[in-house]
DNA sequence: GCCTATTAGCTTGTCTCACAAATTAACTCC
DNA sequence: GGAGTTAATTTGTGAGACAAGCTAATAGGC
């Protein structure tokens, strides 16, 4: 089942921890952590635990250490921003609505592009693989588990047939702060609307090998579901001040 | 001065290290890494720094060890390509051609679609800021570290004046790629071209709010670049087969 | 003889204690 | 009062040990 990872080491689990309360504003950035020694008290866990767990922030450009200094926050500017982990955290709290409008905006931007060169460069293997989660999609709906797992498939199966690593990187990234963004919208409304209809004109497109087709579908999927993900966070925000 | 940061910590040069043979195809993915004792052995350091290393790796997508089985080379898939430092650390060796023209139709997507964004949402401060970069660069010129930074910082405003946190993040990352390929660039050939004038046309364009304007002299930039950086990696390549 | 269950071992995960290095801050001397 | 020096605090590194988890080999049952 969707049962746990077995259990997940302690340093990873901190890590998460510390980083949510980091990228939610808990700690502000330039202010210092407190010492190795201490948080390894508060914890309950060695020393060599929670440097590892700062050894992972710091990969991702949130904190930064030096000797006697201690471990301060970064600026929000250092931040990795694109680190699929990261974007997850992002998503713990109440997503900040600038972020998700630089989300939405940056999808905008990069989705369209690589459907129209999806729609060129495509592969027999890649329409089978996007035809297969299609239908997975219109089987089971986006509202259940599956269908979104298939929704996140066709785009990211979109992506791998542009052939360029850096675009497939990106969408890894994106999709893992779109599988958030889809679980806001799909908490509230049972169904916001139906986009299978946009999928598979988007699909048609990509086989017929046109491009200004499969882009133009695109920006409609992406607009539409940033109109539905901004209606579901006004009913969050209404649910939140009651 | 440009001189080194005093004395970075072991455990990060010795990240980039490995970092740098698995990025370049010397550890290949599913291959299994050596055992943290042999390594800490074979490298003359503690296993604590050794530990450290990798969980900096792993933090990037770049590892995963579990118990028993040893630490292994995560599928390249997997890895978090748009991560500035792993960026950096693909250029290390010679970059590969196919990945080269990843990082250029990236940028091509990118920044036309951000510099009409700029055009709209540009103040005054992002202006003055641009302008004191372009004048840099007129000044010193791109052979010029002085001037070559000024490049960046002028393409960095005008990422930065869209206000989206997420580009500015993407477009941190590229610049860690881009300062690679310029320096290519200029290895070979003194002069490849002027690309000022186009500068300012960008600039006067964003100044306008021109955003078609913006975008048309954002797409001449990237592909005038691209261009430039072909040619001086056919002359890298035949000077190795010499 | 084949399949199952158990056990042995190897590797990462965690803990403890210790010292070195680096940097900030206080302090002393001029 | 200012500049050089010293001291204290925090991260960085080291060494050794035990625990936990997983793979594989081995022994037992059918």
């Amino acid at each position: 089942m969707a049962a746990g990872k077995r259990t997940r080491p302690a340093h990873l689990m901190l890590a998460q921890q510390l980083g949510v309360a980091i990228v939610t504003g808990r700690h502000q950035p330039g202010s210092v952590l407190p010492g190795e020694i201490e948080q390894a008290e508060t914890l309950g866990v060695s020393r060599s635990v929670v440097r590892e767990m700062l050894r992972t922030l710091a990969a991702k450009g949130l904190v930064e250490g030096r000797p006697k200094t201690g471990t301060r926050v970064r600026d929000r500017h250092d931040w990795n921003l694109l680190d699929p982990e990261l974007l997850g955290w992002m998503f713990e709290g109440a997503p900040p609505l600038p972020f998700v409008h630089s989300l939405f905006q940056l999808r905008m931007i990069v989705e369209p592009a690589a459907a129209e060169i999806a729609a060129v460069k495509r592969t027999a293997r890649h329409l089978s693989a996007m035809g297969h989660a299609l239908e997975t999609m219109s089987t089971h709906g986006l509202a259940s588990e599956i269908g979104r797992a298939a929704d996140q498939e066709f785009h990211s199966v979109i992506l791998d047939s542009t052939g360029n690593e850096l675009l497939v990187s990106l969408s890894a990234s994106i999709s893992a702060a779109v599988r958030w963004t889809t679980f806001f919208k799909y908490r509230h409304e049972k169904h916001p609307r139906n986009p299978i209809p946009e999928h598979r004109a988007l699909f048609e497109a990509i086989a017929n090998g046109d491009p200004a087709a499969a882009g133009e579908a695109t920006r409609a999927l992406v607009n539409q579901a940033h109109l539905d993900t901004e209606a579901a966070l006004e009913i969050e925000a209404r649910l939140a001040t009651n």
